[in-house]
DNA sequence: ACAATATATTAGTAGTTGCTTGTATAAGCT
DNA sequence: AGCTTATACAAGCAACTACTAATATATTGT
C-alpha cells in the first residue's frame, strides 16, 4: 500500500493510485450484515419469497412442505428471520403466522427491480 | 402438513391454517442470492462501502490498508464482488481500480434508507 | 536485464454454518 | 387424563467459508 513516512525519519514517495477512502459507519456494518446474512441463505431465502407471495401470513406448516428440509430446519430458519427483524410472528390457536416486515418487502422489491431492468 | 387426499383414497379435512403459499422463480432466486451471498461478509460488504466512498474508483492497495486481512484476502474478496456483478474494474498501468455497479449502488441506499427510517 | 511494486492464484486449514435426528413444550381433541 | 398435531430447542456432524502463507504474473523504474 502507499506509504510516505519509512522509520528512519526519511521520506518516500506516496503511490499515486488514489486518495484513501473514507471511514465507514460500524453500527451501519453490523446492522446491515445481518439483514444480509439473513437473507443470503438459500432456504432463507425462499421462506422469505413465500412468506411475500401470501397475503395474510403464512404457517409453518405450509412452508415446510415447499421448501425441501426437515421440520426442524424451517423451525431454525425462521427464528433466525425473526431475529434479525425481517419477519414478524404471531401465534393463533397452535400455529404460528409469519410475515415480511417493511424492511425485507422493501429489499426484495429492489431485487426485483434491479433484475428486471439488468435486462 | 395441510393433507387432503391419503393412500387409500380416503380423505382428511385439510389445516384450516392457510392457504399455501404460491411458487418462487428459480432463476430470481440464484441471481438474488449470489448477490446477497457475496455483500453478506464483513470483509466484501466493507470494501463495497469503501469503494462507494470514493469518487472515482479505488486501487486495490488502498482498500487493504483500510480492511484488516492480508492482501491475499482482499484480493479474493474483490474478485468475488467482481464476479458476483457487484464492482466493475479497470487496469491503469499496474493498478487496478475497483467502482460499484449500480446494482451495488441502489442495494447500499435502500438498506441507508432502511435504516434512517427504522429509527 | 534486474529489482521492486501491485495484484492474482493456489493450497492448506480453522472456524462457521445449516442441516439431521431426537427430544421438549404447548395447544386442541376425545 | 391421554393422544395427536404444531412448533421449538439441543446436540452432533458434514460441508462450506474465509482466512493465511507461499508462489506466480504483470508492470514500472534503473
Amino acid at each position: 500500500m502507499s506509504e510516505d513516512v519509512i522509520a528512519d525519519g526519511t521520506t518516500k514517495k506516496a503511490n499515486p493510485c488514489c486518495a484513501p477512502p473514507g471511514d465507514v459507519d460500524p453500527d451501519a456494518i453490523a446492522t446491515d450484515l445481518q439483514i444480509l446474512t439473513a437473507m443470503g441463505n438459500d432456504t432463507r431465502y425462499e421462506l422469505l419469497r413465500r412468506i411475500a407471495n401470501a397475503d395474510d401470513g403464512v404457517c409453518v406448516c405450509d412452508l415446510e412442505a415447499a421448501v425441501g428440509v426437515s421440520q426442524s430446519a424451517v423451525s431454525q430458519a425462521l427464528s433466525r428471520l425473526y431475529t434479525a427483524g425481517l419477519v414478524t410472528r404471531r401465534k393463533e390457536g397452535s400455529w404460528r403466522y409469519y410475515e415480511l416486515t417493511d424492511t425485507t418487502a422493501a429489499l426484495l422489491e429492489t431485487l426485483d427491480n434491479l433484475r428486471d431492468t439488468h435486462e
